[in-house]
RNA sequence: AGGCGCGUAGCUCAGUGGUAGAGCACCACCUUGACACGGUGGGGGUCAGCGGUUCAAGCCCGCUCGCGCCUACCA
C-alpha cells in the first residue's frame, strides 16, 4: 500500500531506513493489521501508543528497529460492511456477481485504508511507512497460497464433510472460535421446551419427544431412549410415522444421547442438524436429512414448510402438530444461544464439506516452544490459558462460503472427481489430465493469512534480507481477545514454516471500556473515538459518533449512562492533543484486563503537558547562553541542589528503562510524571531562581548547564510517551542543549538521539541526603506557618539550628532559597551541642535533625500551636509504642534481617527525641498562654 | 461444570513479606514574575470477611461472600 509522499516528509524527524543486513541489532514489531472496515478505536490507540512507545525506546537505543504497519482484509466484516452499503442501493451482491463486487470492495478498501493509515499518524506513530502491507496485496496472496499447498502436501490440510456451524445471515461456515455463547441469565428461560408426540406405526400409542427447536423434526430419522429407562423398554425397535412426511423411523437405544433425566427421557434424532444427533446418527447408521438451505429457510424437505425460514417454519410446525392433536406441552426453557461473531445471527449447526488444517502436531511444538521460554508471555498469566487451549485444540476449520478474501487453491475434477491442490492455476486435472476441473469457490479464514503475519510480511516465502534479519520479531503486542484467534495460530505457523517462533515476547494488554467498565460497543452507545479526544469535539458529535444511526435523544442518554461524569458536558470534549491520550494509556499496567476510560485522568495527563510546556518555555528564557558541551558530556557540578537533581534525573533514568524493558509502561510514565513535576519543577526550578536573581556568575553558569541538561534528559525520557510535544520543545533548546546525532542526511530530531542511559549520570546518595534535609526544613517553616495561620506575607524570622556543622553549613548557602520558598525575611542559623533552650514563644518543628522555630510575634493563637504540638506529640507516642513493642520482641530482634531492626532502632530513638522537644515545646506555649506563671 | 482473574481512600487504580500509595475529587490558604491546565498545607483506609503460616501478611496458604472474563455442555 502506498503513501502520500507528504506523510513520508512529514514523518521525516524520526525516520531512519532499517537496515536489512543488521540481524544482531534488529528490534521488530509487526503491527496487529487493523480491520479495514472501520475507523480507528480506542483500541487501537492503546496499542499504537503501547507499541509506539517501545518502538522508539528501541530505536533511541540504536536498535535496527523495524515497525511494520498493515491492515487486514477481514474478511466476513469488510464484506458484511459492503453488502450493507449495496442494500442501501437496493442491490444484493448477486446481482452485481462476484468479480464486480470484489471490485466495490477493492474501492471500498482504498478509501478506508487510507483513512486508518491517516488516523495512525495522528497517534504520532512512527511506522515505517514504505514496507506497509495490506494481507490481500499480491505478495501476501502469494504466501497464503504457499502455506496452504504446503500444508496440503504435508497432509495437513484436508477436505472433510461433517457438522460445522452455519450463520444463515452471512451464509457462510464459521471456525470454533468464531462462535459466540450467549448464556441465558440466571432464571430466566429464552425459550420455549416444547413436547410433542410422535405416534407408532402399529398404533399401540405414542412416543413424546420435547424439541427447543421444532422444525428440525422435518429432518428426524429416529428417536433415541436409553437402553436401562424402563419407560420405554416395550418400544425399542418398534417405528414411529412422521405426521408431515412420507416416513417411518425407529425408536433406537443409545446410552451416549439419550439421558433419562432430561425431558421425556425420549430425544428426537436430527442427525443432519445437531452435533450431537450427528454421532448418534453415525453410531446407528441412521439417515441424515438436510432441512435447511444457506439462507436459513427450509429446503424442500421442509414439506409443507419449505421455503419458510427458520423461526418462521418453528411457529408453522408447532401449529401444524397442534392441529394434528400431537402437542403434549410447553415449557419455558434456558438454553445457550450460539451466535455469529459478527451478525449476532444464530447459529445452525449443518453438515457440510470444508477444508481443516490439522492443529495437534502443530499445537505440540507451539506449546513446547513456550515451555521452553523461546516466547514468554506478559502479564505470564496468559500463559496457562494459553496451553490449555492448546492441548485441547481442534482442528481448524478455514474455508469461508464468502466472495471477499484468498480463494482456496483446489480444483475439482467434474470427470474423476480428484482434487488438484496447486501453486499455479492448472489447467487440466492433477490426476486424470482431463480439462473439466473447477475452482473451489471458497475463501480462506482471515485469520489463516493473520497467521502469517509475521514472516508473510518480510517477503516470505522468498528468502529475503528483510526476513533473515528480522525474523523472528522481538514483540507482538496485542489484545488478549485475540489470544487464540491469532497470537496461538502465528505460533504455530511459524514454528512450522520457519522453524522458529514468530516472536520473543507477547504483550497482551486489555480492553478499553466506558467508565463503568462496560465494553465499548456502537449497539450500546458508549464509544468513544480517540481522535475526539485528540482534536476535541461538541457534545453532539461525541453521541453521534457513539451509537450508530440512533435517534439523537435516545443515543445521549446512553452516552450519559455510560459516561456519569460527563454529565456536565456542554461543550464536548477539549483538545486533549494526542500526546496526553498517549501518556494515559500508557499509564496502565499490563495486568488490566479492563481500562475504564477515566476522563478527569485524562485531563491530569493534558495538565502534565501544560507542565511540560511551561516549564520548557521557562528553562529558554535562561539558557540561550548556556556553554557549550560536547556530546555525551553531562554536568558535574559542586552544590547540593545540582548535585541532587542530577541523582534524581539517574533514578528516573532508570525506572523509566526498566519500565520500559519490562512492558511496565505505567511504572515508566510515572516515574517521568514525578521526577518533572516533583522534583524537576516544584524543587530544582524554584531553587535556580534566586541563582538566576542574584548568584554568582559562575554558580548561574553552573546551574543553568545543569538546568538545561534535566529539561534535555527529560525531553527524552519523555518522547516515547508524548513524541510531538518533547520532540517540539526539543527543537527549541539551543544548539549547545542539545545532543546531536546526523542521520543518514536527513533531518536531526529527538526521535534519532540516544535514549537516556546510565551514561547520564549516576545516584548521589550525600547530595540526596543533604536535600532531604533541606527541603524537610523547608516544608516545616511552610507547615508551622500554615498551621498556625501565619499569613504568607507575614515577616517571619526563623531560626533553624542543629548539631551538624555540614547540614548547618548547606543551610547558610541555600539562605535565599529557603527564604524565598517561606517567604521568611529572615533566616538566622544555630550551632548547638545539644542542651539548648527553646526560646519561647516560637512556632516549633523538628526535622532531619533541624530544629525549626518561628518566633510568633505576638499575632499567633498559642492554642493553636498547643492543640498541634498535642497532636504531634500523641502521633509520636502511638508510632512509638508499636516500635517498642516489636523491638521487645525478641523473636523479631533475634530473626529478623539485622538492617531491619536497626532501621527500627534508629527510629525509635528519632522518635523519643522528638517527644522531649514537643514536650518542650508544649510547655512553652504553655507559658506563653498564661504569661503570669 | 471447569479454568483464569478481581475486591485497597469518595471515584479510577498502583502496590516487589518489613512505617499503606498515586491521579482526580474534597477542605483551608495563596491572583508570587514558566504554568490557576498553577502553588502551599491538610483531611480522609477494619486493604471484602474468617481462619492459617510467619518475629512480621494488603502481599503466601485454606475457606466464605460478592463481581468479571474464558472454555465446555445442556432434547
Amino acid at each position: 500500500m502506498s503513501n502520500p509522499p507528504a506523510a513520508r516528509a512529514r514523518d521525516a524527524g524520526w525516520y531512519v531506513a532499517v537496515d536489512t543486513r543488521d540481524n544482531a541489532n534488529a528490534f521488530t514489531i509487526a503491527i496487529p493489521p487493523p480491520n479495514v472496515t472501520g475507523s480507528l478505536h480506542m483500541g487501537h490507540a492503546l496499542m499504537l501508543t503501547i507499541q509506539d512507545a517501545i518502538v522508539r525506546h528501541a530505536r533511541m537505543r540504536g536498535m535496527n528497529t523495524l515497525w511494520l504497519p498493515g491492515i487486514d482484509h477481514a474478511g466476513i466484516a469488510t464484506q458484511v460492511v459492503v453488502e450493507r452499503e449495496l442494500r442501501r442501493e437496493g442491490l444484493t451482491r448477486h446481482d452485481l456477481g462476484r468479480e464486480r463486487f470484489t471490485e466495490r470492495v477493492w474501492d471500498w478498501k482504498a478509501r478506508s485504508g487510507d483513512r486508518i493509515y491517516e488516523q495512525m499518524r495522528v497517534m504520532g506513530a512512527s511506522l515505517d511507512w514504505d514496507r506497509a502491507k495490506f494481507t490481500m496485496d499480491p505478495d501476501m496472496s502469494r504466501a497464503v497460497r504457499e502455506a496452504f499447498v504446503s500444508l496440503y502436501e504435508q497432509g495437513l490440510m484436508y477436505r472433510a464433510d461433517r457438522m460445522v456451524n452455519w450463520c444463515p445471515s452471512c451464509r457462510t461456515v464459521l471456525s470454533d472460535l468464531e462462535v459466540e455463547r450467549e448464556e441465558p441469565e440466571e432464571g430466566k428461560p429464552n425459550a420455549e421446551l416444547f413436547a410433542f408426540a410422535y405416534p407408532l406405526v402399529d398404533g399401540t400409542g405414542e412416543i413424546v419427544v420435547a424439541t427447543t427447536r421444532p422444525e428440525t423434526m422435518m429432518g428426524d430419522t429416529a428417536v433415541a431412549v436409553h437402553p436401562d429407562d424402563p419407560r420405554y423398554q416395550g418400544m425399542i425397535g418398534k417405528h414411529v410415522r412422521h405426521p408431515f412426511a412420507e416416513r417411518t423411523f425407529a425408536i433406537i437405544a443409545d446410552p451416549i444421547l439419550a439421558d433419562m433425566t432430561k425431558g421425556t427421557g425420549a430425544v428426537k434424532v436430527t442427525p443432519a442438524h445437531d452435533f450431537n444427533d450427528a454421532e448418534c446418527g453415525k453410531r446407528n447408521g441412521l439417515a441424515s436429512i438436510s432441512i435447511l438451505n444457506p439462507d436459513g429457510t427450509l429446503n424442500d424437505h421442509g414439506g409443507p414448510f419449505a421455503g419458510m425460514d427458520r423461526f418462521v417454519a418453528r411457529e408453522a410446525v408447532k401449529k401444524a402438530i397442534t392441529d394434528a392433536g400431537l402437542a403434549r406441552g410447553a415449557t419455558p426453557h434456558a438454553i445457550p444461544y450460539a451466535r455469529c461473531q459478527r451478525s449476532k445471527d444464530i447459529l445452525e449447526p449443518i453438515a457440510s464439506p470444508q477444508w481443516y488444517v490439522t492443529m495437534k502436531p502443530l499445537a505440540e511444538k507451539a506449546v513446547r516452544a513456550v515451555e521452553e521460554g523461546r516466547c514468554t508471555f506478559t502479564p505470564e498469566e496468559w500463559t496457562k490459558t494459553f496451553n490449555y487451549w492448546m492441548t485441547n485444540i481442534q482442528d481448524w476449520c478455514v474455508s469461508r462460503q464468502l466472495w471477499w478474501g484468498h480463494q482456496v487453491p483446489a480444483w475439482y475434477c467434474a470427470d474423476c472427481g480428484a482434487t488438484t491442490v496447486s501453486r499455479e492455476d492448472p489447467t487440466a486435472c492433477s490426476a486424470c489430465n482431463g480439462g473439466r476441473i473447477e475452482r473451489d469457490p471458497d475463501v480462506l479464514d482471515t485469520w489463516f493469512s493473520s497467521a502469517l503475519w509475521p514472516f508473510a510480511t518480510l517477503g516470505w516465502p522468498e528468502k529475503t534480507a528483510a526476513l533473515e534479519t528480522f525474523y523472528p520479531n522481538s514483540v507482538m503486542e496485542t489484545g488478549f481477545d485475540i489470544l487464540f484467534f491469532w497470537v496461538a495460530r502465528m505460533l504455530m505457523m511459524g514454528l512450522h514454516f520457519m522453524g522458529d517462533v514468530p516472536f520473543r515476547r507477547v504483550l497482551l494488554h486489555g480492553m478499553v471500556c466506558d467508565e463503568k467498565g462496560n465494553k465499548m460497543s456502537k449497539v450500546k452507545g458508549n464509544v468513544i473515538d480517540p481522535l475526539d479526544l485528540v482534536h476535541g469535539a461538541t457534545l453532539r458529535e461525541i453521541v453521534e459518533h457513539a451509537s450508530q444511526g440512533a435517534p439523537y435523544e435516545e443515543a445521549l442518554k446512553r452516552f450519559s449512562e455510560a459516561y456519569p461524569s460527563t454529565s456536565a458536558l456542554k461543550e464536548g470534549f477539549p483538545a486533549f492533543g494526542a500526546d496526553a491520550v498517549r501518556f494515559y494509556l500508557a499509564s496502565h499496567p499490563p495486568q488490566s484486563r479492563k481500562i475504564n476510560l477515566n476522563l478527569a485522568r485524562l485531563q491530569g495527563y493534558r495538565d502534565f503537558c501544560n507542565k511540560v510546556w511551561n516549564a520548557t518555555r521557562f528553562v529558554l528564557t535562561h539558557i540561550a547562553d548556556v556553554g557549550e558541551r560536547p556530546t555525551g558530556a553531562f554536568p558535574r557540578p559542586d552544590s547540593v541542589a545540582e548535585r541532587w537533581v542530577l541523582s534524581r534525573v539517574a533514578h528516573a533514568v532508570s525506572e523509566v528503562n526498566r519500565g520500559l524493558d519490562e512492558f511496565r509502561l505505567d511504572e515508566a510514565t510515572a516515574a517521568v510524571y514525578q521526577f518533572f513535576w516533583y522534583e524537576l519543577c516544584d524543587w530544582y526550578l524554584e531553587l535556580c531562581k534566586p541563582v538566576f536573581d542574584g548568584g554568582s556568575a559562575a554558580a548561574k553558569a553552573s546551574y543553568k548547564l545543569t538546568l538545561a541538561h534535566c529539561l534535555e534528559t527529560s525531553l527524552r525520557l519523555l518522547h516515547p510517551f508524548m513524541p510531538s510535544l518533547s520532540e517540539e520543545c526539543w527543537q527549541n533548546l539551543p544548539e549547545a542543549a542539545r545532543r546531536r546525532q546526523t542521520c543518514g542526511g536527513l533531518a536531526e530530531g529527538l526521535a534519532v538521539n540516544p535514549f537516556p542511559s546510565a551514561l547520564d549520570g549516576a545516584r548521589d546518595p550525600e547530595a540526596e541526603a543533604a536535600m532531604a534535609t533541606l527541603k524537610g526544613v523547608i516544608e516545616s517553616v511552610r507547615r508551622v506557618c500554615a498551621e498556625l495561620g501565619i499569613k504568607p506575607g507575614a515577616a517571619i524570622t526563623p531560626t533553624l539550628r542543629t548539631s551538624d556543622e555540614a547540614t548547618l553549613r548547606v543551610l547558610a548557602e541555600y539562605d535565599g532559597a529557603i527564604r524565598r520558598l517561606t517567604r521568611a525575611k529572615e533566616i538566622r542559623g544555630e550551632l548547638t551541642h545539644g542542651g539548648s533552650e527553646r526560646p519561647r514563644g516560637v512556632g516549633y518543628a523538628v526535622s532531619h535533625g533541624v530544629e525549626v522555630m518561628i518566633p510568633l510575634a505576638g499575632h499567633i493563637d498559642p492554642g493553636a500551636e498547643g492543640k498541634r504540638l498535642e497532636k504531634d506529640i500523641a502521633k509520636v507516642r502511638k508510632e512509638a509504642e508499636s516500635l517498642a513493642k516489636r523491638l521487645n520482641n525478641p523473636d523479631y530482634t533475634g530473626r529478623a534481617p539485622a538492617e531491619v531492626v536497626a532501621r527500627d532502632r534508629d527510629r525509635l530513638q528519632e522518635l523519643h527525641d522528638k517527644d522531649q522537644r514537643l514536650q518542650a515545646a508544649l510547655s512553652t506555649v504553655a507559658e506563653l498562654s498564661s504569661p503570669q506563671a
